[in-house]
RNA sequence: GGCGCGUUAGCAAAGCGGUUAUGCACCGGAUUGCAAAUCCGUGUAGGUCGGUUCGACUCCGGCACGCGCCUCCA
């Protein structure tokens, strides 16, 4: 039985679709002005990780996950750079695919751009208009009035009253509350803008998600997810917009993964204390960073740095040097199996996956005791679950050791064979050398009764 | 100022009202020509003050410290 913490909720519930075996789930993706950073990696590896166990238990997902691609910071990159927004837009979406792949992050089913929904989002305004929800203001802009939805406030436990206190709240001319939010924004001199009823102009954020989530999953649906900075206010104006239009509740569970930190503060843009996924993809592999992701539950904080990545990564090993030289056929996982049970009973607990990686190292350990192919098997199994222990162990072994300071496989090879011939003439010094030389080029030798292996440091 | 979250060993990170988390690092032993890897073993915890309890890291309360949201942010 899956239990998943609700933030609506603000608990841990069972987790019962709409309609049985079938999971709709919407996740507020990037804003394409920039490479992504590892706070975004968290969000797609997270998700998908949630998508991948929803599937492992048996749920026929439809996973949505949305480009907003047009807003103000696109705008003022693009015009910074003097080319086109959707030239940028475009480049950053390849970026991000680029970024994901390597994680080892599946497609979501759906990936909608904000800029091929304004039809959409331009009949849900005039919903919210016809119901009372929304007013067009002089300026041209269109707004949602917060205080006609009565529940306003409940995802994030704020009041109206305490929001309206808050230390930095801006007061807006146009606005008959200073917490109503924009729906629709007047275009301003050279911004990219579509036709609207209420003169040219662009969208608002929150109004892409309501309308490309109700558009692909529904007006009701299962899953919403995304960081916790999403919270206030784009989540909560987004139930304040779908339930306004279409009277009925928008979603049954309400998800959120925690930030990565460096030095105990947020990575964020505007503090600038970001890594992006490819800088940090030069350093480790990408199988390293997806790991570092999934060793803490998805609601904690992260703590970005390199030791903890170095730390990662030799952990990450453990479970691969346990499987080398092991043929490990995939196989249906059988969940009866105690490891297998404890698995499943740790990712039921609200995608606990700390526990679920403490399972494969005991797994792991198993292994290294009792070389049996059939457990090597379910340890891939049960790693590939989590997008983990998919490649062959020397591969991962070896990536990343041929460098610019590395040395190629072939000329690794040649100094194994020539340490051999060292070795069976017993000139442990010449042997000794050669290891040593491969090692300062951060290639480790390993002895065993099959030969001799190498690895990367 | 309002609302919320956290504080576990050297580092990272979970579960659990009483029984080994797990990983990295460290120490002892086995193995090895020496290493590496692996195995066996030891040690190092639960911010602080108080309460509940036969018993609390685990429940309750105070305090301290840290973090987040209240503004664009994953």
């Amino acid at each position: 039985m899956l239990k998943l913490y609700n933030t609506l909720a603000r608990d841990k519930q069972e987790f019962v679709p709409i309609e049985p075996g079938k999971v709709r789930m919407y996740v507020c993706g990037m804003t394409v002005y920039d490479y992504c950073h590892l706070g975004h990696a968290r969000v797609l590896v997270v998700f998908d990780m949630i998508t991948r166990w929803l599937r492992a238990s048996g749920y026929d997902v439809n996973y949505v996950r949305n480009i907003t691609d047009i807003d103000d910071k696109i705008i003022k990159r693009a015009n910074e750079n003097g080319e086109p927004f959707t030239a940028l837009t475009q480049r950053f979406i390849d970026a991000m695919h680029e970024d994901s792949a390597a994680l080892g992050v599946l497609p979501p089913d759906h990936e909608p751009r904000a800029t091929e929904y304004v039809g959409r989002m331009l009949a849900m305004i005039q919903t919210l208009i016809d119901n009372g929800h929304a007013y067009a203001a002089a300026n041209g802009d269109v707004y949602y009035a917060v205080q006609t939805f009565a529940e306003y406030g409940r995802l994030s436990g704020k009041s109206l009253d305490d929001l309206r206190a808050g230390e930095r709240v801006d007061v807006e001319p146009h606005k008959r509350d200073p917490m109503d939010f924009a729906l629709w924004k007047a275009a301003k001199p050279g911004e990219p803008s579509w036709p609207s009823p209420w003169g040219a102009g662009r969208p608002g954020w929150h109004i892409e998600c309501s309308a490309m989530g109700s558009d692909l999953l529904g007006q009701h649906f299962d899953i919403h997810g995304g960081g916790q900075d999403l919270q206030f206010p784009h989540h909560e104006n987004e139930i304040a917009q779908s339930e306004g239009a279409h009277h009925c509740k928008f979603v049954n569970y309400w998800l959120h993964n925690g930030f990565v930190r460096v030095d105990d503060e947020k990575m964020s843009k505007s503090l600038g204390n970001f890594f992006t996924i490819r800088e940090v993809l030069e350093k480790y592999d990408a199988e390293v960073v997806r790991f570092f992701i999934l060793r803490a539950h998805y609601r904690s904080p992260l703590n970005y740095s390199d030791q903890h990545l170095d730390d990662a990564r030799s952990a990450l090993t453990r479970l691969y040097t346990s499987l080398r030289g092991l043929n490990a056929p995939m196989r249906t996982i059988d969940w009866s199996d105690v490891s297998a049970a404890r698995f499943k009973a740790a990712m039921d607990d609200d995608f606990n996956t700390p526990e679920a990686l403490a399972v494969l190292f005991d797994l792991a350990g198993e292994l290294n005791r009792n070389r049996d192919p059939a457990r090597a098997g379910l340890l891939r199994a049960l790693a590939g679950a989590l997008g983990l222990l998919q490649r062959d162990p020397e591969t991962y072994m070896q990536a990343g050791a041929t460098g610019e300071r590395g040395y190629a496989a072939s000329r690794i090879e040649a100094l194994i064979a020539e340490r051999l011939a060292a070795r069976r003439v017993r000139d442990f010094k010449r042997a000794d050398a050669i290891r040593d030389e491969l090692k300062s080029a951060g290639i480790v030798l390993e002895d065993t009764s099959g030969g001799t292996l190498w690895r990367r440091e």
